[in-house]
DNA sequence: CAGTGGTCTAGACCACGAA
DNA sequence: TCGTGGTCTAGACCACTGT
């Protein structure tokens, strides 16, 4: 048969008509495209049809739908979070970022933070070289930018270090935990940091106030005296549209 | 009223229960989960409702279906992929790394490679400190181990690095492209990397073979002289869920 | 061949946003 | 109030996997 023979489904196929027209500039960041009732006219397709090829575009990211108004066409506008900041790029003559990003400005809130002691579960007992369900001091708390939830962050230090320290108090004082970890003499030198992708549970989604399509980073640090002494293991979690990350380094 | 008051979408509930079944350890990596007739029966709702629930766990990337088969857990086995070695954790004495991932024994063979020259892209020729449009040269690739797509990448380089050199050839010679540069007293010394990650384009799901839910990584890597000169900037896109990326580095 | 997941239709009622 | 997206039902036919 002649003209158009494509076998893949109907709904991909409007998908890929509405991806191609944002990809083309016909709609840019923020503009509405068409509707489930739009699709179901343009392409005689029933509702679902409709709704399943906006679906693949709203998993993808590529567009977000807002019950009561539309479906329109998203933005990527990260934070840059630097590893060592010593050699960063922008001291360099050349050689530029790729994402514009908006300046780190404003500072972070914190947020529903919890502290308490606990047996190190198996995973944090390995990082920091401790026995299985040795006593740790848990740290969580929320970071937020100008309201919008960024992050949430889970830090685990052994309890012989934090005990009697403001460590193990909500508020730890000027400098934060390293401050007080360094007047142990105990100050952190080297990081590693093990940087992973998934999609989020359905918690993370709420607590990050993440949109469908939204995949989220965990970095896990584990810091380390000069010594090589682990002391602080920290899990964190990123709202994946909001982060780039970015590392420098020499050969 | 008395009993169980939830207001969740019914969907949302049935995802949630069978992602605890999972969580719970009922079922593990690669069991079957209850399908969509088993969810009917079981919860009394329409086919298209059951798929739903089962759409929900697919697209986070706890389950996926197979057709004419069943729905099975999902496995996580990633490979580790370092930034710089230099430091590598390995050599530390404690602090050990949280995912295990797989010997990275095998090594990649390479696949559909592409060269050419042409005239940079905006961004790429901003990361190079080149005029916008500025002839590059271009080399694309896909990363294989074991058969299974793990990465792209594309590598772009100023057009006059390359030409009359091995670099311009689909094979680079032994040591590769920083080999070649090094011969011309170019060798990269310093590297920076941005990372971030978003779900794949349909292109990137079929070179990659991905499944529903799977993220992938953006690493955009620029690989500078010791003078600062930008030599190379190469963009790859990983299997978000085949790797764990690791970066150590100094206070 | 029976059972599974994949696509699609034609309805229904609801919650929410904007005018 | 009207149009939007969100949830749900009750069917249908298809493609593929397994036995």
């Amino acid at each position: 048969m002649p003209t158009s023979e494509n076998d893949a489904p109907l709904y991909r196929e409007i998908a890929e008509d509405v991806r191609a027209a944002i990809a083309s500039g016909r709609f840019s960041d923020g503009d509405r495209v068409p509707g489930e009732n739009d699709l179901m006219k343009q392409y005689g397709v029933a509702r679902a049809t409709a709704r399943q090829a906006l679906s693949v575009l709203i998993d993808e990211g590529v567009v977000v739908a807002i019950r009561g108004s539309g479906v329109y066409v998203r933005t990527f506008r990260p934070l840059r979070r630097h590893g060592p900041r010593r050699l960063s790029r922008d001291l360099w003559g050349a050689g530029r970022a790729v994402w514009q990003a908006d300046a780190a400005g404003g500072s972070f809130e914190t947020d529903g933070i919890e502290v308490d002691t606990a047996p190190a579960p198996a995973y944090v007992a390995r990082a920091l070289g401790l026995d299985d369900r040795a006593p740790v001091v848990r740290r969580h708390r929320r970071y937020r930018l100008a309201q919008r939830p960024m992050q949430l962050a889970t830090s685990y230090l052994p309890a012989d270090l934090a005990r009697g320290t403001a460590i193990a108090e909500p508020d730890t004082g000027p400098g934060g935990i390293y401050a007080r970890l360094a007047e142990q003499g105990r100050a952190p030198a080297h990081f590693t940091e093990e940087v992973r992708v998934r999609m989020p549970t359905p918690d993370e989604s709420r607590a990050l106030a993440l949109q469908r399509g939204t995949p989220v980073l965990d970095v896990l640090r584990t810091a380390l005296t000069a010594e090589h002494t682990p002391v602080e293991f920290n899990e964190m979690t990123l709202d994946g549209s909001a982060y780039v990350l970015q590392y420098d380094f020499d050969a």
